[in-house]
DNA sequence: TCTGGGGTCCTAGGACCC
DNA sequence: TCTGGGGTCCTAGGACCC
């Protein structure tokens, strides 16, 4: 065993370069809708009423689009059959083509419900080289899952992505080590992560097209451009430089929900029993997810389809429905008057700063911006103390180890 | 043309601390 | 008492992604 892992690392380091996939699902949800029902295969379909939550390939060349508006995707295409979405269909199928990548390798690194990296830089000598690997891969999804998926290879994590993207739909391409420049530069802007709409405008309006001119145009000048985070990020990604790993086990730092209801139709008690049954799913999801959170979020939409979101941090993390909804419902209090100026159409909410709901919290009974905060360790987990409460304690003639530590109920 | 329901990350100002 | 530098946390908004 040991010498087996000694050459793995050495494959690694020496001889093999990185490798990384970006697997995508083509089409998620409609091409689920068209593996269990035989009837829409080869026909457009779009998944969604209101919206076009997803739609197959043959919807996309009518011009339909995802996030498009109901009324007119069929009007672009009057034959596309419209299911309402199955989430649990999504949920489960997602499942099992993620059981097929953590069969592939260790490394996993989910980017939503249809997507994701794969780290196969070191199975190289037990699983042959990240073409072979992909086209294992692509076979067990459509074999066993019965959908269509799309892989890009190279050797950094954008670049995988882009590549899977080029080669939709149900395609496979590996960027090979040395040609990345030649792949990327003719490439238009808005193939990179992080240039939406607001980007891609500034940069039309200053004549930058490609990933070519981004390159061209060079850190300084993208970062006056765009500010020093975008600037900087995408002078790195025109550069090819992408040092970001594949990571494992990463956990979601916010949980929410939403919900539209159209010009109008609204009022204020109307809004508060949406808010509860929105915090009644939130927190059970949480609960669900053995998460608890301590910044509570409303969010709303007006009429005029600008948005707004109004917090709360609270003092100790918590998944307890009423403590939520007691929070939300002061938010709810605060906006009111934003909300009769300008009207709704979609309320929601979110709690953020999440950890896991065993986590040792104190109840702040220090000051929050006390620098010099003490580190301790209680079952294991890493808790500060305060100087100002430790002073507190001394002079009481306590020690930190008096402090009660308050742990949440479920 | 007017729209869903999830999320992530970044920026910037203010309060407050050492 | 005033001034400066360095830093964290909270709040709000914005861009972006699927």
């Amino acid at each position: 065993m040991f010498p087996f892992r000694r050459q793995l690392c050495d494959d690694r380091q020496v001889t093999a370069p990185a490798a990384i996939l970006h697997a995508d699902l083509d089409a998620f949800y409609a091409s689920v809708e068209q593996r269990d029902d035989p009837a829409l295969r080869g026909r457009p379909v779009i998944v969604g009423a209101g919206v076009v939550m997803a739609c197959s390939y043959e919807a996309k060349r009518c011009g339909v689009r995802t996030a498009m508006g109901g009324r007119q995707a069929r009007a672009l295409c009057p034959d596309a059959v419209v299911v309402p979405p199955r989430m649990h269909a999504y949920t489960a199928a997602s499942k099992a083509v993620f059981d097929i990548f953590d069969n592939t390798t260790p490394l996993v690194e989910g980017i939503s419900i249809d997507e994701a990296f794969l780290d196969v830089s070191g199975l190289r000598r037990i699983s042959g080289p990240p073409l072979d690997i992909a086209t294992r891969l692509r076979r067990a999804v459509a074999d066993e899952v019965g959908l269509p998926i799309t892989v890009g290879i190279a050797r950094t994590k954008f670049l995988a992505k882009i590549a899977s993207a080029v080669a939709k739909p149900d395609g496979l391409l590996e960027v090979p080590a040395g040609t990345e420049i030649d792949f990327l530069h003719p490439l238009p802007v808005e193939r990179l992560w992080g240039v939406g709409k607001v980007t891609s405008v500034k940069l039309h309006a200053r004549g930058v097209r490609t990933v070519a001119d981004l390159a061209a145009v060079g850190e300084a000048g993208l970062v006056s451009m765009l500010g020093p985070g975008a600037g900087r990020h995408l002078a790195a990604l025109a550069a090819n430089r992408d040092p970001r790993s594949v990571q494992t086990g990463k956990r979601r730092g916010s949980i929410g929900s939403q919900h539209a209801m159209g010009r109008g139709r609204w009022t204020i008690p109307q809004l508060d029993a949406d808010l509860t049954a929105i915090v009644d799913r939130v927190s059970r999801r949480m609960r669900k997810a053995h998460r608890i959170g301590r910044t509570v979020v409303l969010r709303m939409r007006f009429d005029d389809f600008g948005r707004a979101t109004r917090s709360r941090t609270l003092p100790m993390a918590t998944a307890q429905t009423q403590v939520l909804l007691d929070a939300v419902r002061r938010l709810l209090a605060e906006a009111t008057p934003l909300i009769r100026e300008r009207g709704i159409t979609m309320i929601g909410m979110s709690v953020s700063g999440l950890t896991a709901d065993d986590a040792v919290q104190l109840a702040l009974p220090f000051d929050r911006h006390d620098r010099d905060a003490l580190d301790v360790a209680v079952d294991g987990v890493r808790v500060r103390f305060g100087n100002a409460a430790l002073s507190r304690a001394r002079l009481m003639g306590r020690s930190a180890d008096d402090f009660s530590i308050p742990m949440l109920p479920d």
